[in-house]
DNA sequence: TACTGTGATACTTGGGCGTTATCAGTGGTC
DNA sequence: GACCACTGATAACGCCCAAGTATCACAGTA
């Protein structure tokens, strides 16, 4: 017994009559009469009394119907979610992300996501770089917003460069070097400076470092807090000379910020992991693609 | 699309291997292929992807398998209840009575067939006779305790007999008339008489009636109150003689009962709505046939 | 490199489903 | 009361689809 036999039975109880059911289906009556008694035999029950020229349901055949209209209600629920499903418009993004360098589009970003599908359960995970690596290896993320990390990443994991950031100075505004528009990385060598610890960042780290052994000398790193935020408190209370993305720069920001030359850069990135690449990942990627053209990640 | 398909993909998706499904369902293995190519064609989804020897599901995949388990999880409900709604194992019972007749046996009777059909839901309703045979007609109530009325009952009602049951005079211990074995109906003639009210009891009271016009007077009714308990009540009271069927004499009644002569009866029937006729009531009425047939319904 | 085991494909076959033709029973009508 | 209209059941037939067999392409393995 498969569905098609619901479906007739369900036609003749709805109709009470086996020609009008038949004509509803478009086939012949005989098939239906057919249909109906196979079902009868193999519950070992009665459905439908056809005496006297009128048919009705027994009550189990009431109990029937009403089960085969549940029946038909899931059969369609689970063929929609399915659907859903393989389109993206359905399912679960577990995104993890760095804090400063999203903030400028992050918020935009997910607003429109949710508007475009919003089946899509999505959650949120803030962590540092190499956090965010480790949980995606791991499958705990289905995507993220990180920088790259020097170790050859997980096998698995594949990442779509987004931005290539500048560092740059950050000093008070009455700082010698803040009337500058570029400083030589030379002018850093008696600065003490403020740079993220190593663990909260390899490759920027590193990076400032090469760059200083570059100009010829050897950084005197005052402090290296875990936040850019406290990086920026210790530039404001004139502890040093920040060495910080130039994304991390808000308009509310009371401090200047001055690229440094030669540029050093950073990437930012998506990262996926291709075991968990749902629709729903793809069509989150598929949006931040296209808002990339139109250059609607970051304004200006 | 129809049941197969499910049950082929959720075997396919349990097993993660065409072959070993196929083996499970003892089916050959091209079948399943073909199986599962015709449902992804018909959701425009691919559930399983089969790259690299290893078969695993997508997301879709994953969320039709849910899908499917609850699919036949109701399918498989709706079989158990249609088969036992069949079999009076599960539906409703909706039954009329009259009180005092029923006390002796209503109470165990019910106890059983709730021991024996715990999934039917029984529905009980006291009403006067009358009351009760306009309700049965009507399709209020699937079956009843009653008596017969003298009219014509409504066509599609069908009786049981249960009881023959006799009237007696019910005196008080003390009355002249309290040591006799039998009463002839004629000692009634100059005696205040308590009869239920005629629209309580048409049967009943039209035959007492006649059987004092059979003995060759016409009564002196006294009281005709709505409740059987009134009577005894006015009898207890000294106000006169009552005459009530004798099943109306549970051992705490203070008063005594005497058999009248020549004996008139008036039955007790189960009656139930030939449209109504469900399995939960037929079973209700194989319950009455054992009990009547192993006196179990009055003791003694 | 040969082997084993996977799922996909091509082709054949048998059973199941729908068809047409017909029957039996019921209810309405003259 | 005989006929008619219409119901659902039954029988016989034919076609199509699903399952079977045989085989292939491919991947992982010894």
């Amino acid at each position: 017994m498969d569905l098609r036999h619901l479906r007739y039975f369900q036609a003749v109880a709805e109709e009470l009559s086996y020609s009008r059911a038949a004509e509803r289906l478009r086939i012949a009556q005989p098939a239906l009469s057919r249909a109906v008694q196979e079902i009868e035999s193999e519950l070992g029950a009665s459905l439908l009394d056809r005496n006297r020229r009128r048919v009705s349901l027994t009550p189990a055949g009431q109990v029937l119907l009403r089960e085969t209209a549940i029946i038909f209600e899931r059969w369609e629920e689970a063929m929609r979610r399915v659907r859903r499903t393989a389109a993206g418009e359905e399912g679960e993004l577990r995104l993890g992300y760095i804090g400063p360098p999203t903030q400028p589009f992050l918020g935009r970003l997910l607003a429109e996501y949710r508007r475009r599908y919003p089946r899509v359960a999505v959650h949120l995970e803030e962590r540092t770089p190499e956090r965010v690596w480790e949980m995606l290896a791991k499958g705990r993320l289905s995507a993220a917003f990180t920088r790259p990390v020097s170790a050859t990443p997980a096998s698995g994991l594949r990442t779509l460069l987004l931005r290539q950031e500048r560092f740059g100075a950050a000093v008070p505004p009455s700082h010698p070097l803040a009337s500058r528009r570029s400083i030589p990385w030379k002018l850093l060598a008696r600065e003490p400076l403020i740079v993220l610890a190593r663990r909260e960042g390899v490759g920027s780290h590193d990076g400032i470092l090469a760059a200083c052994r570059a100009a010829g000398f050897a950084p005197r790193l005052a402090y290296t807090p875990s936040l850019i935020g406290t990086v920026l408190s210790y530039v404001e209370a004139g502890a040093g000379v920040g060495i910080v993305p130039e994304s991390v720069f808000a308009p509310e920001v009371p401090l200047r910020f001055v690229p440094l030359h030669p540029a050093i850069t950073i990437p930012l990135v998506l990262v996926w992991n291709e075991n968990e690449d749902t629709p729903a990942v793809q069509r989150f990627r598929d949006l931040i693609v296209e808002w990339q053209k139109e250059r609607k990640l970051w304004k200006g």
